[in-house]
DNA sequence: TATTGTTATACTCTATAACTATA
DNA sequence: TATAGTTATAGAGTATAACAATA
C-alpha cells in the first residue's frame, strides 16, 4: 500500500471536521436571521428556480408535499415568502419571495462567496490546483459507490 | 487576485457536495441498522469515552440533559445501551453498551475506515499530500474565523 | 446549596393516510 | 381518474422550566 490506513483515516477525519465546522457556521448565520436549515434550504431552492409550486419544491428538496406545507407556513408567518394563486392551475399555489425573502436569498449568495474567499482566498495555486483535482476524484469515487449501493439496494 | 472568485466558489461547491454525499452515505447505513443520526452520535461518543453519565454525554453532544434522556430512552428500547447505577453517586446513571451496541460501535469504526479507503485509497501521493496540506490550512482559517465570530457574538 | 435525571410543555421536521378542490 | 394542497395523526429531536432524590 502506498499509504497507511492511518493516513487515509486522518484525512477523512479532517474532511469530517470541515463538514462539522461548515455546518456550525451556516447554522449560526441562520439563527441570526430567524431561519432553520430546512427553511433556508427551501429559500435556496426557490432562489434557484424562481416562483414554484409546492409540489416542485417537494421534489427539489426530497421531502413530502405535506412537509413543504409546514415549511411554507413557517416562512409565510416569518415574512420570507408568500403564497400566490397559480395563473393557470387553480389547484396549485406559487410560492414567491417577499422583499425580505429576496434580500435574504441574495445575502445567502454573498455569504457563500465570502466563505469561499475565507477558505481559499489565501491558498497558493500550487496547493489549490491539486486540492481541486483530488477533491474531484474523491467525489467521483463517492458518487459511483453511492450509485452502486442504490442499485444493489433496489 | 491570483484566482477568480468563481474558481473559489466552485471549490466550495465541491466541498459542499462532498458533505451532502457523505451525509447521505452515513444516513443510509444508519437506517439499515435502525438508528438515527442523533442516536448514532451518542453511541459514537460512548465508544470514545466508555460508560458515561448522561450529564457528560450532554456536554459531549452539545445538547441538554433532557435531550439525552430521550436519546438514551430510544437506545435502551432498541437494545443498544443499558442504564446502570453509578457506583459512587446514586443520583447518576452510567450509560453502557449492550453487546449489540458494542458490535455496532465497532462496525462504525470499520465503516469509517472503509470510507477512508474508498475515498483516498486510489489517490496518488502527489495528489494526496497537497490535498491534506491544503485541507489543513482551510481548516485553520475556518476554525479561526468561527472562534472570532464566537468572541464577537458574546 | 448544587447536581443528576425526570416530568411537563412546546416547537420544528419528518412521514403516511385520508380528504377537498380542481384538472 | 389523477394531481395539488391540506387536515389528521404520529414519531423523533430539540429547548426551557419545575421538581425529586442525592451530594
Amino acid at each position: 500500500m502506498s499509504r497507511t490506513a492511518t493516513e487515509n483515516g486522518a484525512a477523512l477525519g479532517q474532511v469530517l471536521e470541515l463538514t462539522v465546522l461548515l455546518g456550525a457556521d451556516m447554522s449560526q448565520a441562520l439563527v441570526r436571521e430567524g431561519l432553520t436549515e430546512s427553511r433556508a434550504h427551501l429559500l435556496w431552492e426557490l432562489g434557484q428556480r424562481g416562483p414554484s409550486t409546492q409540489q416542485s419544491l417537494a421534489r427539489a428538496l426530497g421531502v413530502t408535499p405535506r412537509n413543504v406545507t409546514g415549511l411554507v407556513d413557517g416562512l409565510v408567518q416569518t415574512g420570507f415568502v408568500e403564497r400566490r394563486p397559480h395563473p393557470s392551475d387553480r389547484r396549485a399555489t406559487l410560492v414567491t419571495f417577499t422583499e425580505r425573502g429576496e434580500r435574504i436569498a441574495e445575502e445567502f449568495q454573498r455569504g457563500r462567496a465570502q466563505v469561499a474567499e475565507l477558505l481559499f482566498g489565501d491558498l497558493p495555486d500550487e496547493l489549490f490546483s491539486p486540492f481541486v483535482e483530488a477533491l474531484g476524484r474523491v467525489l467521483d469515487r463517492l458518487r459511483t459507490a453511492l450509485a452502486e449501493a442504490a442499485e444493489g439496494g433496489r
